[in-house]
DNA sequence: GAATTAGGTTTATAATGTAAACTACTTTAC
DNA sequence: GTAAAGTAGTTTACATTATAAACCTAATTC
């Protein structure tokens, strides 16, 4: 009757972070610590979540000499967004 | 941006019971056993949360000699329902 | 050169979800 | 009639998850 729905995003943090991704295909860590209204670290632990599932790319770098961290949705993150909205779609449907 | 996501609702199975009981309007424990595959425990536990919140309410009685429980969805129950669904059309919509 | 800010990560704790164990009663089998 | 199995749940203990506080490293400001 009601599919699962991938825990991984069923997470009011990370769901934030991937449709943000969905959209502008790169984004950097402060940009998205801004957009979502997270704490850093709760910010970084979920980004990592989200990297070891392979659903995100994270790359790490400098902007001068500041760390830079910037993340990019893959193509697996895209397959899992659009299987988890259509398995929600059977939730929230009257 | 991202509007906060009730989390009494952002729970697949309390999001599975209220679906539920948003078409039906009345369902017995059992009924909701099974459509939600949940075992009988977190049901029990799940139930009870969206109880105290007064989403639902929950009617104890005998179907002839055994114990009975009914659930009903509030008013409360499907304002925070559709409420949720609202906030949640954010974070998905692309 | 001390304090503040930037850009994070690590870790400790709180909150949550879930199944196993249990209660109470009923029905069936012997 | 009583032992075994089934029904309808509840309680409790454990595992997972989420989150913020504390921390780290380096840069900037005063």
């Amino acid at each position: 009757m009601f599919k699962d729905l991938d825990p991984l995003l069923h997470s009011q943090l990370r769901l934030a972070i991937i449709s943000l991704l969905i959209s502008v295909e790169s984004a950097e860590f402060t940009f998205i610590k801004e957009k979502t209204g997270a704490t850093a670290g709760n910010l970084s632990v979920q980004i990592d979540k989200l990297s070891t599932a392979g659903y995100i790319n994270v790359n790490k770098s400098f902007k001068g000499k500041m760390p830079l961290t910037t993340c990019i949705i893959t193509k697996k993150g895209i397959k899992a967004f659009e299987d988890y909205v259509k398995s929600l779609q059977q939730y929230i449907k009257k």
